[in-house]
DNA sequence: CACTGTGAACCCGTTCACAGCA
DNA sequence: TGCTGTGAACGGGTTCACAGTG
């Protein structure tokens, strides 16, 4: 690793998941061709973005690329890989088993990139006990020992906006590392947990808003 | 309206909702009391933001507020509510009837911010005829026909990454004004048509990044 | 006195432009 | 020659600090 990673735009690190599924889909479509490697220019046009960005986001982590040449494929996709942690395997629980739940359950997405569900946890009593594509549903009590006793390293909330915090707060009694949170709730929790918000109605209400103009 | 919405923020109007969020949980919470305002470093302490930047992020707007009192929680809400656009009703099409599809549809804040579900559209066989959570499943093939006909002016596309582009241009050719994409695939589309992306894997890999520091 | 509205200063990310190298 | 890596310039968003006002 090149520095620290300390002066790192944060949005950069967004930006190096979408090159690397640039570089996935490269890999997909051009399997008779193999192209051995790609330019600044092109990720940028595949992507939308400003080839310099480009250059400058994997400069931060390493000289990656050959002057006149370009990127090598392989390679760029192994660093991205190791820098965005896509190499190691990462134990999650999913806290809410409705249906937003159930679509981050059966993502494909995750399995790929070495997310494993370990378990689903709801406070509903005929949901407890049952499955949901294969993975467990367990007591909302229990969420605290298990992230404890297996190592869970993240959590997607997934529950009412009324019970976010008291859930996000078990978890960190668990010892959870980090937190992706879909509800419109605030949750607020010691700063070495790392809290991320997805909010829908968000991204809806920006679309209204220049509709709206 | 204040200025013309132009040297705005972008960011601004995320939060934006944010705040209005925060504004319809006072309205919940505080039921009885019923504070009549509220002071941006309230605000600020509820979300998790700045209280400059709360008041910066009003002030583009107009002067909603009373220098020693703060703002009317209620004029506040109505004013946000107006320039969101959430006082109007919006038709939406969800392109993709899976899992994702499905926690869209039953989403309760869709309906609670004016987002009207009229359609959502497949390419299975099976599922096209039926219903999911009382919105009926139309064939992807007259997704176009239905956004010109119906007036829809938004689309969510939740299908797979190798079709979105295909689904986008359809729902490009009926007219559609904007699109959440929840796809990982870059939609390139005229730029008079708003884009927005959601993409999972990227909120993950935040995560994992930042534990693997 | 408390709190808003806002110009100015600051900070940070983006883009430019070019030196450096295969 | 073609493309990377990067210092410098730029631009835009955040924060400060305070004047203005109920």
């Amino acid at each position: 690793m090149k520095q620290n990673r300390k002066n790192i735009p944060s949005i950069t690190i967004n930006r190096l998941s979408i090159y690397y599924r640039c570089l996935e889909k490269l890999g997909e479509i051009e399997g008779k061709k193999k192209l051995k490697t790609i330019s600044s220019f092109k990720i940028a046009e595949m992507t939308g973005m400003n080839p310099a960005q480009v250059r400058k986001d994997l400069a931060y982590f390493g000289e990656f690329g050959k002057r006149g040449i370009g990127y090598p494929i392989d390679n760029l996709g192994r660093e991205l890989r190791k820098i965005l942690g896509l190499d190691k395997e990462w134990s999650i629980v999913i806290a809410g088993a409705g249906n937003l739940g159930k679509a981050l359950v059966d993502y494909k997405g995750f399995k790929k990139r070495g997310f494993n569900v370990r378990g689903i946890f709801d406070n509903s009593p005929v949901l407890i006990g049952k499955k949901m594509g294969n993975i467990l549903i367990y007591d909302i009590n229990e969420i605290e020992k298990f992230i404890q006793t297996e190592n869970v390293s993240i959590g997607v909330l997934v529950v009412t906006a009324h019970s976010a915090q008291e859930v996000a707060d078990k978890m960190a009694q668990g010892g959870i590392k980090a937190i992706l949170n879909f509800t419109p709730t605030h949750i607020k929790l010691p700063s070495d947990i790392k809290i991320h918000n997805v909010d829908l109605s968000i991204e809806l209400e920006r679309l209204t808003y220049y509709l709206n103009m």
